[in-house]
Order: structure tokens, then C-alpha cells, then sequence
DNA sequence: ACAGGCATGATACGGGTGTACCAGGAGAGC
DNA sequence: GCTCTCCTGGTACACCCGTATCATGCCTGT
């Protein structure tokens, strides 16, 4: 049963290989030859870890997913301390803004998948859907932050987190459309914080 | 000189076929062949009224905005009189919203175009940016309900028409990933403009 | 030492793509 | 009436795609 070689790990080279292509060149150049050239190994290799191509997008979203939330909880770590509901709700917002290579990376793939799964409904029950957790886990925030006074008490926080977390998407696609950069775009968000929190 | 038959409408003709691929299957699944069995014509025709593939794309895109402006124009005229700037921002940001049938197409084939962009920006340049344009005039018109009392006069407005606009880019989004229905991001949209105007 | 199975390489197949080429019909100007 | 230009159809070419097939190495358990 032992392997000769590291499946995980042969797995993680060829999926952040297909991840990159999504990257720079978008999805629909991401295919199995290119993927199996930019991971420097063999076509037949990619099909033998990954049996369809389905299986290997799949796959990789899976890990794009995972490389997001680890930044999200890194910002949340660097966000000070203590870590009060603003500064929270600030680091989570601000993460997936693509202000730095690493978060345009994100973001990029994120959208190509995006578009994939618009022309391609059936896969969309197959991805976790996360977005309404974070949602939920944003008006959360906003909530403690009402309590401890720092948001008005009249404000409807799960409007308020819908509202912030679809800017915050729009924004994102206005940066990588060219239409502005990424710190005009994290100036409009922070604008935004700080008429919230007062 | 005289044409046989009708050039303009050919090209329509054509270029209406693409976009309704784009819609319903995406972009990526609107090739030549696909385009002429839908405009119902042969793919020698497609080829020659629109050489390339790209002349054919650039040209439905073009399009694709006037019918979005001719809807965003529709709004504003049925957004009841006087045409006060409140009623004129939740009319122009309304109609972006995926709400019904019309705007679903409208967005959902903008977001393949945006896509596009995002995998060869070359295409880019050749496509018209009008999302500066648009925010420009919503700036203006959150002024001029500043003059008149209608939203206080501390707020900046540039700031509150860039984040109203990639709100609703952003909740558009959610609607088409089936996060949510188009009445939930209606109501979170007149939501925040309840809370800019008082 | 040997059998068995995991891991890899090379290549083939059927289909779809954008574009190019060749041919012919139909109306207009001389 | 003839020619010439505009328009249209059919088809071919070269390429890329995802997947399948055949063959072979090499490590491991016994």
C-alpha cells in the first residue's frame, strides 16, 4: 500500500499548476496538456491524479478556497489586538480586496471559476458555498459592534454585511477590470467602514 | 452601390444570435458554427459579414451596451416626475440589477464579456469604458441632492456613487450565482439608499 | 527470486475550432 | 447582352481538445 511517491503532494503540484494557468491566462486556457506542461510533468500524469478534467477543476477550486480562507485568518491575525468587531470586519473585507499579487491571484481565479459555473449550472451544487457563511459571520460582527455602541443601534446589520460583502465584490471586479486600483478601491471601502462605525 | 439585401440587419441579425449563446450557455460555447445555426444562417455568412471571430465579439458587445443603456434610459423616464435625483439614482441603479428576465441577459452577458477581458486584455482597449461614465453621473446627481437638503451634506458623494455602483455590481453577482433572488438585492439596494437619503 | 500492482510514457481517436479557398448565382452598368 | 461586382454555399485545412489504449518500468511483499 505504500506509495512510491507522495500522492497528496503530486496532486497540490498539478492543481496550483492549474490554478496558475486560471491565473494568468484564464480557465479556458487551462487545458490538461497546458496544465500538464506547466506542472512539468506528463499529460498522462495529470489524468492518472486527476481522472477527469472535472475531477482536477473541482479539485483545485477546492484548494483556492482553502488558500483564501487561510489569508482571511491571517489578516484577522494581524488586525491587532484586541481584535474588536471593526477590526475584524475590516481585515475580512480588506483580504479579499486585490490590492497585492497574492489577493488579485485570488480574486482573478475566483472569477474565472465564477464564469464556469454561470455557463455550466450542474457544477454548481458540486461547490461549496461558502459566500452566505461569511455573510453570516459578518452580521455577526456587526451585531457585537452594536451592542458595544460603535454601530448605531438602528441599522439592520444583516443589510449592512449583504451590503458591505457585494461592494466589496464589486469593487474587486472594477480593479481587475482596470477601471481603478486597488488603493483607490480600499480607500472607497474604509470610506465605507467608517460611515458605518461612528 | 445598392445593397441586395439589408447589411445593418444582417449583421444584427447576427450579432443578436451571439449574444443570445452568451446568455444561455456563455461566451466560450459561442463559436462560429453555433452563431450561424442560430441566426439560422450559413457559417460562410457569419464569415462575411464579420471577418474574424473578434470583429463578430466586438461588435455584439457593442451592442450589448446600447440595449443596457436603452433600459437605463426606459427606467429613468418611467421613474415618475419629477425626475428628483433620489428617483433618478434608484432608477439607474435598479435597472443594473438581474430583476428580470431582460436584465438577467444583460448582466449575465456582461459578465462573459468581463471574463474575456479579464483572460486577453488586449480586447480591452477596444471596449468602450462606460462604467466611469456612469459613476460620474450618479456623483452628480448625489450632489444635487445634497444642494436640495436630500442627503447630508458631510457625505462624500464620489465616494457613495463608487460604493452604491460596485454594490450593485456585486449583488448582481449573487443573484446569478443563486445566492440570492433578484427581490432580496432589490431590497438590500433600496435598503442603503434609504440610509444615504433622509 | 518472483509475481503483482502501482506508476509512467507514448501515441491514437473522434470531435470541435477559426479561417481560407473555390465555385457559382444574381442583379447593375455599359 | 455582356461583364463585373456583390453575395452565398460547400468544403477543406491545420490545430487543439479530452479521453482511451497499449506497453513498460520499478518497487514491494513473500
Amino acid at each position: 500500500m505504500t506509495a512510491k511517491v507522495d500522492h497528496e503532494e503530486r496532486r497540490r503540484q498539478i492543481a496550483e499548476a492549474l490554478l496558475r494557468i486560471a491565473d494568468t491566462e484564464g480557465l479556458q486556457s487551462a487545458s490538461m496538456r497546458a496544465v500538464a506542461t506547466e506542472a512539468g510533468v506528463s499529460l498522462r500524469l495529470v489524468q492518472y491524479y486527476f481522472t477527469t478534467k472535472e475531477g482536477l477543476l473541482l479539485d483545485a477550486f477546492a484548494r483556492l478556497g482553502t488558500q483564501l480562507q487561510a489569508r482571511m485568518e491571517r489578516f484577522i491575525a494581524e488586525a491587532g489586538s484586541p481584535p474588536t468587531p471593526r477590526r475584524v470586519v475590516t481585515a475580512i473585507l480588506t483580504s479579499i480586496l486585490p490590492t497585492d499579487p497574492e489577493s488579485r491571484r485570488i480574486t482573478r481565479t475566483y472569477t474565472a471559476y465564477y464564469t464556469l459555473v454561470l455557463s455550466d449550472p450542474e457544477v454548481m451544487g458540486k461547490v461549496v458555498q461558502q459566500p452566505e457563511l461569511l455573510e453570516g459571520f459578518l452580521a455577526e460582527q456587526l451585531r457585537a459592534a452594536q451592542a458595544a455602541g460603535e454601530i448605531d443601534a438602528g441599522r439592520d446589520a444583516g443589510m449592512a454585511a449583504a451590503g458591505l460583502l457585494a461592494m466589496v465584490n464589486g469593487l474587486g471586479s472594477s480593479v481587475l477590470g482596470g477601471q481603478r486600483n486597488g488603493e483607490a478601491a480600499l480607500a472607497i471601502l474604509t470610506h465605507h467602514l467608517g460611515e458605518l462605525f461612528r
